[in-house]
DNA sequence: TGTGTTTTGTGAATTGTTTCACATTAATTC
DNA sequence: GAATTAATGTGAAACAATTCACAAAACACA
């Protein structure tokens, strides 16, 4: 088993994803080999980058040759467990949960969300289809479908509070859509999404640009 | 006015946000001085780290004193533009698109989201509250608000057509929640919001501490 | 007013990431 | 099958971000 000490960090893992996305809809296409440039020309990136990403994780092409396609998406999927599907569970049902469960392309990146948890009972009734637990069933649940991963989009107040019960019952990591920086072991993964964080360094980015473009007038 | 040339980076903007709404909970706790150790502690960096990220936008507090919470807060929310209230479209009324239309905590963070669009007629009338209206009526509304920001909540295969579209009636600043890298000129800022990536990447990691750790038994 | 203490602000050092430059290899052409 | 061409793979260089180390400032208290 290759070990990855060094680098591995998040943006390279996120440059992977997404040359992965690029190599599903090459392939389909029928393009039978692939080379680093584009790759690079879809994320964005420079050649070099895709692939010293794919050195890092030991994937290896021809020279020359480029990378055969599939080859490549087999050996991607492999190293990236895309050939398996993982169970993970969502926590609130509120606005966000609700969409989140309800998005129907999660299958096809292997994330498969096996149940929904809230606290109020109505929406442990309404919710079309999926059936919404009660946090009471949590540790039912996840120890029969081996759940590691949990999804949290319950307001701020509980957050931290829904963490701690989670990670007690065995989840190692956890995406967490609230606005607050959840406190867990350190054996514990956490990506904290801040959706508002997202919006608003847009909008000040774009006042930014203006200022500096409105000096040269 | 001054000039952000170097750095200016999406991490330390991101880490400003936090700070910021820190500094919100402690001002509303009744907490005078704030020091850097405060804002590392809750932002989970070093003091260093935040009293850079300060030095960076120009704000400045007292040595041996800290920083007085109120002027803090007086000083991001002008520099950060937290005392206007930006106008945004929301393109795209699914799943993901009805969920941050109903999300009521955006107008806190100065977001305010002043019309959705849709091209589903159904969409366009079933929307409780908020008018959904149809693409047709997106330059004049775009006009009437002066909006320079919008959000993309659209399937990949229209993404890049809504952003084309958008771009050509003035919007300098999309938050794209689609799977795909928007193509824009270079006077445009894209955020890339890949919601499936953020779940995706926690498994991982997760899967490869697992690895990592059965070495060692 | 002076001395000790605490905290900021920031150059310098370190650490991390991306780009460059080019040797190496494989395919293609003659 | 030798020469040419076009790609990879990767150390080295350049660049970027973070941490370190400490001087400068502000406050406390005698
Ligand atoms: N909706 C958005 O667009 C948006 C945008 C930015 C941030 N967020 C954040 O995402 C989170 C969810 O947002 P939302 O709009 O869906 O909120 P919401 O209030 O609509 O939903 C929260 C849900 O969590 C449930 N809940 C509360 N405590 C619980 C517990 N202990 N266990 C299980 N369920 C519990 C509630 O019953 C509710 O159904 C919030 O933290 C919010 O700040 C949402
Ligand atoms: N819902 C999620 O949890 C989730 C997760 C990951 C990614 N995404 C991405 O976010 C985007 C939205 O997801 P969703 O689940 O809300 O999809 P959805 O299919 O529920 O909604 C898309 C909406 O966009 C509208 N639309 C299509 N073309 C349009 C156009 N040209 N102009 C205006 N409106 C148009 C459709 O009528 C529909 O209402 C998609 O690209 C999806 O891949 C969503």
């Amino acid at each position: 088993m290759k070990q990855f000490t060094k680098h591995n960090t998040r943006n390279s893992l996120r440059r992977i994803f997404l040359y992965h996305g690029l190599l599903v809809r090459l392939n389909s296409m029928g393009v039978k080999r692939v080379y680093s440039y584009n790759l690079a020309e879809g994320a964005r990136v420079t050649p070099e980058q895709v692939r010293k990403d794919f050195s890092e994780y030991g994937i290896r092409g021809n020279r020359r040759g480029g990378y055969m396609t599939v080859l490549l998406l087999n050996e991607m999927e492999t190293l990236f467990r895309r050939d398996r599907v993982t169970n993970v569970i969502l926590v609130g049902m509120g606005n966000l949960g609700q969409a989140l469960s309800k998005y129907s392309r999660f299958g096809q990146r292997g994330i498969n969300i096996v149940a929904t948890f809230d606290i109020d009972p109505y929406k442990q009734k309404t919710r079309d289809e999926m059936q919404v637990y009660t946090p009471g069933r949590l540790q039912e649940i996840i120890d029969r479908f081996h759940v590691t991963v949990a999804i949290i989009a319950v307001p701020d107040i509980s957050a931290q509070e829904v963490c701690n019960e989670l990670v007690g019952m065995g989840i190692r990591g956890i995406v967490n859509f609230s606005p607050v920086l959840l406190r867990v072991p350190e054996y514990v993964i956490v990506n904290n999404v801040n959706l508002s964080d997202e919006i608003e360094s847009v909008i000040w980015s774009v006042y930014r640009m203006k200022e500096q473009q409105s000096l040269y007038l």
